[in-house]
DNA sequence: TCTCTGACCATTT
DNA sequence: CAAATGGCCAGAG
């Protein structure tokens, strides 16, 4: 039996959980990776549940590889803090060389 | 049960 | 070039 497709959101949790240590990626990435291209804002939003599962929300960013969802976390600039202690550059609230740190799980994990 | 909101992205006007 | 809009899903009141 195979595994029943759980909650979108739960997929997400997956995906994110497998980000390899100073690397990042994106919503839309992930969205992507799941078949759900258009679907880039259920990730965003399955990461405002992610606060209850064991996943490092910090190391997902948008598109430009802005901290859109650093106000989510406690204090303003613990997602940053958090990228900087795994070697990630962080200014302004953007990723810095965000495309060489760019983690793309449709690459990673090849489906 | 219906309505509303929420960490996005791509396309169109 | 900038602003507006459509699309997707789940949880709470």
């Amino acid at each position: 039996m195979a595994a029943q497709p759980q909650h979108f959101y739960d997929k997400v949790y997956q995906v994110v959980a497998q980000i390899p240590f100073g690397r990042v990626t994106s919503y839309g990435a992930i969205a992507t990776y799941l078949g759900a291209a258009k679907s880039a804002r259920l990730v965003g939003y399955a990461m405002n549940n992610s606060h209850t599962k064991n996943v490092p929300a910090h190391r997902v960013v948008n598109r430009n590889g802005l901290l859109t969802g650093k106000h989510h976390f406690a204090g303003t600039n613990l997602m940053q803090q958090l990228l900087e202690s795994e070697g990630i550059e962080v200014v302004n609230n953007q990723v810095q060389n965000f495309e060489r740190v760019f983690w793309d799980p449709n690459v990673a994990l090849k489906p």
